[in-house]
This record gives structure tokens, sequence and C-alpha cells, in this order.
DNA sequence: TCTACATCATCAAATTGAGTGATGGGAAGT
DNA sequence: ACTTCCCATCACTCAATTTGATGATGTAGA
């Protein structure tokens, strides 16, 4: 019979997780930095594992700390539902909201206005632009609440959804079999393109840049009209267009990771509503054994 | 910025939703009465609600005290794994372990052996017999934890999955055609029957119990070789039986109703372990909004 | 109806334990 | 080397929770 853990505990080590950082997220969390430290301690001597590394300049988490990530950020979301649920007063505010725009409009207006029948009187302000630009409007304190893709750069954030990469080329085109093949992509600071030039340079496949626009649709119609090949997530995938396996020679692409970000004061309330909400509805990494796993 | 919830509160009042007493929970929880009363007082000062009715004897859930329960439920069953993934010494011991035979047959081989590929130190000792018995031995001090059929009499245990209950009958027979209509089914103490019988006598539907046994496999048989007509929930159901719908006047049964229970000690570590691991591969009440649901 | 028993609420006192603000050490950048 | 930023630590304060005792209420049995 031992204690439960203690939620205010794990989420201070969330918001470290996020942020990166034990003054930022001491911030987050109206305590001082020393209360926050502390926290953590108790923690690590609680569950008898380190949780973070602070080597100088950055914090990351330990393989345990990631373990109990996931699992902490699950209670944290249904702690948030249950205040939700049992605060009568309705919530009421206004959300500034950045999402990518390749995918946002496929998933965003399903997902909004679901949101918008349950919360009436929190009105979401959304803005559609490249991680990178989201980021940095983040940064400048232009968002209260943005989604994101995750690259390398960027560790900090609330994963909650990873989707399959996959090329894509128009079908019955020519591209494909075109040398150097040609690629459609965005500008150079979109994440996906380092990561798929990387792999490209890697196994040494010719190709050359034919096509750049930060417009997501843009690039859509650059594949489909058989311009360029082009790399999208699973969900972003169209009619009309054709998913190329390792036929041609292409390398596999990691997985994209979506996450979420919030700035410093974005916790809690219709920002807890909103976030809970877009993982709910688009979250896909909370494995949990179902029937059939445990048959076998 | 709201302070999240206390899960030690959480924990006394699940406790006392699954025993129905405040004293009995205290026990359970390792603290005193008078502790466990305070906990839910500030536990519904927080949330605004009353969460308990107090009624002299007995205390229940309200209806707000239902919606935090399956929250809690939730939140604690992570803890528990959280700190069951922590804690590096094996897991080991004896787990005395009940279930009703009818359920045990199908579905506990499958549960128990992936348990028992995750847990090869603890030894689950298995008894199958109706669901009454179960309780009573509870109540004896026989068992750490059963599983059982809640009827109308036993509101508490922790409910964590529900089935429908179908007529059956045997392919081609006759016995469905009989007037009046032949009935198998458990011995008198079987909640099921109860309620059948119930339900028959207010449509006014003309039935007799031709076939009784305490044995499930015993009143399987009889359907399948047309004895008489039986009643089963939907994951008993086997290759040759006929559903029988609302055709021959037989009038709608209620949901069969799952639930856990364990004795004062059986919280914790090994407990847990089992316990939890028997809702994540059982448990089908976890409604969490999905992908298609926010779509429309 | 009256008594005995069990249960839950309440109270004041005591103890626990967490947060604060100041201080110190270490790493990164200039 | 010096500054700056960031995290750990410490002693102190204060708040919140547990305790144990007591009172109130309801139930069961005679």
């Amino acid at each position: 019979m031992t204690a439960p853990l203690d939620l205010d505990q794990l989420q201070s080590f969330c918001a470290i997780a996020d942020c990166g950082s034990f003054t930022e997220a001491a911030r987050r969390v109206n305590k001082t930095q020393s209360a926050v430290s502390m926290q953590i301690k108790r923690l690590e001597e609680r569950l008898g594992y380190p949780l973070l590394t602070r080597d100088g300049r950055s914090v990351s988490l330990t393989q345990q700390g990631e373990v109990l990530y996931s699992r902490a950020r699950k209670m944290l979301r249904v702690n948030a539902e249950i205040i939700d649920h049992f605060s009568n007063t309705d919530l009421s505010g206004s959300i500034r909201f950045g999402v990518p725009d390749d995918y946002a409009v496929r998933l965003l207006p399903v997902i909004l206005s679901s949101f918008q029948r349950t919360h009436a009187k929190i009105a979401v302000d959304v803005a559609c632009m490249a991680s990178e630009q989201l980021l940095e409007g983040m940064r400048a304190g232009r968002f209260d609440l943005i989604v994101f893709t995750q690259g390398t750069n960027h560790n900090f954030g609330e994963l909650f959804r990873t989707e399959k990469m996959h090329w894509v080329a128009s079908h019955g085109g020519q591209a494909l079999a075109t040398d150097p093949m040609p690629l459609a992509c965005g500008p150079t600071c979109c994440i996906w393109r380092q990561e798929a030039t990387d792999v490209l340079n890697r196994t040494g496949k010719d190709y050359r840049i034919a096509y750049t626009s930060s417009n997501a649709t843009a690039i859509s119609s650059a594949v489909l009209s058989d311009l360029a090949v082009g790399f999208l997530p699973e969900s972003a995938l169209q009619p009309g267009m054709r998913v190329v396996g390792t036929e041609y020679g292409l390398p596999k692409l990691n997985d994209a990771q979506i996450a979420l970000m919030r700035g410093s004061h974005a916790y809690g309330g219709i920002y807890d509503a909103l976030a809970n909400h877009i993982v709910s509805s688009m979250g896909n990494l909370d494995s949990r054994p179902t029937m059939a796993e445990a048959a076998e």
C-alpha cells in the first residue's frame, strides 16, 4: 500500500520537459525555481531514478523520464478534464492558436468545429504558417498555443502524434523516373526538407530541388501535376497521388512528430480545454494493451 | 492556472466508492476515519459539488460522484502503472483470485497467461464459482481479488466492463417455440436468473425453469442440445447457438455489469498489477472521443 | 420504546512537510 | 578571466493535514 504520487510534482516535471528549463517551468506553474527544483528532487527520490539530465545549459529527459512523461501527461489530461467538468462557469476567452499550414487544411476545421460545439464561448484565433515561424512567434509571445512539427532542433513540446512520411508522385507521371529526380518541398527552413535531403544525400540518390513554396497546397499541386516528387505525412495524402515505396531507390523517411507547445501563461482553463481536445481527437500515441494484444 | 487535484484525496474517494463505507475505506488507505472524512470534505469543496450521499447506513455516489469516480480510477490506474514500472524489485507473491465460472472459461486463460509473462513471480490461485459465492468468500476473507457480476444488491466494486445479454437457443431447435418456454439457468441465487425471470414475468411470457445447474458449461450444453432456452453475455456465446431477438416476444435484457472487488489489504503492489492488467485487457468502459467522433 | 452499537462530522492541537528567498557552484559565452 | 545564466542547497517560515477525542445521527435488537 504505497501512497500515490503527487500530481503537483508531475505537473512541474512535465512543465520542465515541455520547455527545457527549471526556471521557465517554475514561472508556468507559479512557483519559485527552488520549489520546482525540490519537487523534482523528491520525485526522483520517490521513483528511485534520475528523470532529468542537467548538463549545464540544457535539461533533457532521461530514458526513465520519457517513460514517466507520457504517463504523467495522461494523468494531467484527466485531471484537467475533471476540473473542466466541475467548473460550472462556462469557460470563455480567446486563444491565439497556430498550426502548420500543411497540416491545418485537412484536420483543423473538423477539430475546431467540434471544439466550438462544446465550448461556445471560447474564441480561437487561428494562424497558419510553417512550424519554424510558429515557434518563432511563440518565442515572441504572439501565440498562446501552437501545434508544430518537431524537428531535431526542437525537442521540447508535448508530443502527441506521429505519422508515417511517404514519398509521393503523381499517378502515371514521369517525374519519378527522371534523373536527377525533381523534388518539390518547402523553404530551406522546412524540417521535413532537411530530413529528406539528408537521407537522399546519404543514399547517394541524385535529385534537384525543382519546386519550392511555403504554401503546402502549392506543393501538392506540383506533385499532382507531375512537376516533381514530394514527401508528405500520411494524412496529407490526396486522391491522385501515388505513394512510392522503396522500389525507386528512395530511402525510408522518419515519422513526422507532431507536438503541442504552450506559452508560459497558457496552462489551465481554456488552454487546457483546447489542448486536451486536440490531443484526444488527434493523438495517436496512447498505446494501451487491448484485449486482442492480451490474447497474444 | 489552477492547482491539480490531490491524488491522495481521489484514492480515498475511490476506496469509499468501492466499499461503501468511510471507516472501511480509511482502513484500506491507512488513515484514520476522520482524515478520510476531511479529505472528502475538502474534495467536495474544491469541486463545488457533493460527491457522496450519506444517508445513515449506506454511502453512495451522487451523479457528480459517478463522473468523478470513473476519471479518478483512470488516474489511479496510471499512477499504479508508474509506480509498478519504477519499482525495480520484481513483484512477487501470491494472489487468491476468484472469477465467476461462466466468464472464467473463456477469457481467463488468455488474460492470466499474458499476465504471467510480464509478472512471472506472482502466483495467481484461481477459484471459479458463482458471483454470489465469490462475494461471500470475499466477505469471509478467502480472496484477495475477485471479478464478479454486479447485481442490484451489490453496488460496490470497480465496474470495468459491460456486456450485452442475449437470449440464446440452439440452431433450428424446438425449445423456443414450446409453450411454456423451457429455460436453462443458474441456481436461484444467480443474478442473471433473477433479472431474466423478472422481465419475463413483467411481460407475461409463459416459461418454466427446465434446467438448473451452477455449472455454466452444463447450461450451455442444455441450450445447444435444444433442451431449453438460455441467456448469456455476449462473450459467452458459442458456435451452434442462435441469438434470439425480440421476434419471439422475449423482452430485452439489461447489460451485464462486470466489476472487480478487493479485500481491505489488496491495494498497491501485486494486487494493483493484476487488477490493472485485468481492467486494461478486459475493460470496455474507457470511452474517450476519437478522431472519428470529433469528425462528427 | 429504550439501549447498545456503529457510522460519520467536527473540533482544537500537533506535526508534518512544502514553499520562500538568499546563497553557492558550475557551465557557457564574451 | 569575467560575466551571465541556471540549477542545487540551506535554514526558516508558514500553511495544510492528520490525529484523537467528542458529538450527532441512525440502525438493530430487546
